[in-house]
DNA sequence: ATGTTTCTGAACACTGTGTTCGTTTACTTA
DNA sequence: TAAGTAAACGAACACAGTGTTCAGAAACAT
């Protein structure tokens, strides 16, 4: 069994570099951040950095721990039904909106979501459809929840997250059940 | 006027670099890929590249330079009506097809075509619509067709470019129009 | 054949990465 | 609260990549 309880200056050192990153990225793009940006901000010795991250992507994936959890939550307390995409996707924004000023930024969804998303829609659609191959349809539906996610955030959450919910299924549903009983 | 043809050197040289730097892309990320290893592949000096290029970015900007003109050629020739946003998917993926083996890859795609196909959406979008934010709206219609492209050139073109011209607008067609004149 | 343009290659300064290690500081718990 | 342990510090280092410069060699146009 692991230690559960981490030493005061290790929370404190981890929570100071995510803070720092995810200033740094509202400031400039991801790419154009460096580890020394990183530090500075944070006002943590190299070597530091170093002990508790391999490189800057581990960081930042650190970062996107909390949201992570939260999606695996839902998963693990619902079985699957015509409803449960819409369900997922409102508590998606939900709880992004909750976190609004926390550590979570566009480029911690951009990264990491779509891989879950996909790995869960894909294992819930049939595997075999005459109308359009299963795979395409799952990379849709998560690039387009993504592209709204994306504009939501982008454009600093000018409506709800139930509103961003309401036209992501009715942009995107018509089609995907039209082609899939077609 | 400019003058329009150019030494055979330089010609040979631009070419040489965006070859090497479309078949390092398909390789490893293009992220990974230094102006080092762009000159190696492609045997040319260090000074060369810079003489002819900024940087990495700026190369791979220019092999973009056919796929663009296609799209404005493409634009120039059409009034807009209800089919042309179909008709221009259409085009748009014929062109990627025909030039399959060709210096255009993915990552040329997903860098610049979003900034083109928005512009030319959103011109040609009512300003002001009740049910959904024209930005939005156009935001989502231009990610999902790349997101097409995304998965259609990932795996390695698995069916026509007119199959994946009528899975778009299967998708897509039925939830905007809903959306639009609800 | 000549004058011009381009390519070359080596050198250079610079920025950023990731590691190491001896020292200092802060935390835990007995 | 003192002692022992764990973490943070910071300076130094090797390394990889960037972008520039310049003198000389090669290729080009006419």
């Amino acid at each position: 069994m692991a230690k559960k309880v981490l030493d005061r200056r290790v929370e404190r050192t981890r929570q100071l570099l995510q803070n720092a990153l995810s200033e740094l990225i509202l400031e400039k793009e991801y790419e154009k951040v460096t580890v020394q940006d990183v530090i500075d901000r944070a006002n943590v010795g190299r070597s530091t950095f170093y002990a508790h991250f391999e490189d800057k992507e581990q960081l930042l994936r650190s970062g996107f721990e909390p949201l992570r959890a939260q999606f695996e939550d839902f998963l693990s307390g619902a079985e699957f039904d015509m409803e449960s995409p819409w369900a997922l996707s409102l508590t998606m924004f939900q709880q992004v909106q909750k976190q609004k000023g926390g550590y979570i930024t566009l480029t911690h969804i951009q990264k990491f979501l779509y891989g879950y998303l996909l790995d869960h829609l894909k294992s819930s659609l049939p595997k075999r459809n005459k109308n359009i191959p299963p795979e395409l349809l799952a990379h849709y539906v998560v690039s387009s929840f993504i592209a709204l996610m994306t504009w939501w955030i982008d454009n600093d959450y000018p409506c709800s997250a139930e509103q961003m919910n309401k036209y992501f299924r009715q942009l995107v549903e018509p089609g995907t059940s039209a082609i899939m009983h077609a």
